[in-house]
DNA sequence: ACACCTCCTTGAACAGTGTTCAGCTTCATT
DNA sequence: AATGAAGCTGAACACTGTTCAAGGAGGTGT
């Protein structure tokens, strides 16, 4: 059982000298390579190689590999707030709220691989402080207060993640069913579900002749709004 | 780019004759190592040898380790339904969904690997589809049809598994900043967090005085109280 | 009783992983 | 020019998932 190390974030970047590389420099190419392969495809002899160095040097900037994926998901969260002043619409907190939301999915969908790493990672990074000092101003202006103004922060937060978690999540399984060569058994398969499931075969069955893409955006959107319906219910109105 | 393999699920085990082994005794040790060990500390090698065998033999019963944990996910999620008739009120969809949605949240609370490895992995398991036909049920009695349907089970579901992965992201960065050999730097950096970030350091502060457990149910209840009130506005009243 | 055949397991091997560390450069400062 | 630290190398360690020829062990047929 080893004991909790310190975050990356309590603790300052080494001062420069003569550096070939650069702390963000090496984050940002790990994040290229998670970007294009996966989780999987990230190592750090691969990252090394291809800064031109070698494995043991990423060791003088970081001290694991698990510090590098913590810095790789506050670069990548960077990009939610990124070129948005959040400033323009001070009355209207649904509608920056709902922003933020698909700013926050849209990244994710960018970087898919940030929800393997979420779960269990600590996130305490000044992007993700920036992020959530965003959300807590639309909701404090909205009325929100007290220990409501976290729950009702982290309730669309949690939508997010959900929501492009489990998309991600159906496409896999949709790729699985439509791969050409198994049509035969996929065909098998899915009538044995409808057999033994009718309301889920129904909806399989619905599903095929839909746009995979829209479909998501379409329930995003629902529940988004179900859960704004039910905030705009509960904040204390006026002062 | 490896082409899609087709799911376990899609092919029968193999008919048994010799075995010392069953796929089901070896995902159910493979769970345990995962509940006590989290995805890092399960190796083939490490499951095999427990089995009193060679890690070769396990692949045998699956052909890769990604398929051992496309059953070891099934095998947990037969939990949120077991024991459950789901019958006992036919009228009360939310209270119903509700009770689905709290066994689903403890279920992934037993089990925090699931989460790792639910982003990108296709969820098509027995379990998975008896779970997915259970809600929808619900929520069709409750009057939803068409694609209200899969998206209201959708928005549950999704509440809940961005609940937990964020309820294990901030418990992960609790521990971080009250162990108690940072204590100091977490101090330092608790203040720094605070002058830059007025409101999150306010909630941050309240956060210390408040017991973690309690204050997740309690989020949980208030989103899924958002959500249920939106789909009440939401569904077809009557016929 | 024997051979046969298929099921299942072994053990070694391959290529790759994260991480450590003694030693070597290469620079800034005295 | 000498000193000392910063930054890097290359080898090593103990692992990982996966493959596969080889062998043993059980059932079946004669």
């Amino acid at each position: 059982m080893p004991e909790p190390s310190p975050s990356v974030w309590m603790r300052p970047e080494r001062p420069p000298r003569d550096r070939r590389l650069t702390r963000r420099q090496i984050v940002r190419y790990a994040v290229e390579i998670l970007d294009a392969e996966g989780s999987r495809g990230l190592s750090m002899r691969r990252v090394a190689s291809g800064l031109g160095v070698t494995a043991g040097s990423l060791y003088w900037y970081m001290t694991s590999k698990d510090e590098l994926l913590e810095l790789a998901l506050d670069e990548v969260l960077g990009e939610i707030l990124d070129g948005d002043a959040g400033e323009r619409s001070r009355d209207d907190w649904r509608g920056a709220l709902a922003q933020l939301a698909h700013r926050n999915r849209a990244m994710l969908l960018r970087h898919p691989w940030v929800l393997s790493d979420l779960a269990g990672t600590p996130n305490l990074g000044p992007n993700a402080l920036a992020l959530g000092e965003a959300g807590l101003t639309v909701l404090s202006r909205a009325g929100f207060a007290g220990a409501d103004l976290d729950a009702a922060l982290t309730a669309v937060n949690d939508h997010v993640i959900g929501a492009v978690t489990s998309e991600l999540s159906w496409r896999a399984a949709m790729d699985r069913t439509n791969a050409a060569e198994w049509a035969e058994q996929a065909g098998e398969f899915l009538r044995r579900v409808a057999a033994e499931h009718p309301l889920l075969g129904g909806r399989m069955a619905a599903t095929v002749t839909v746009d995979a893409e829209r479909e998501c955006e379409r329930r995003f959107a629902f529940a988004l709004d179900c859960l704004l319906d039910g905030l705009e219910a509960r904040r204390a109105t006026g002062g």
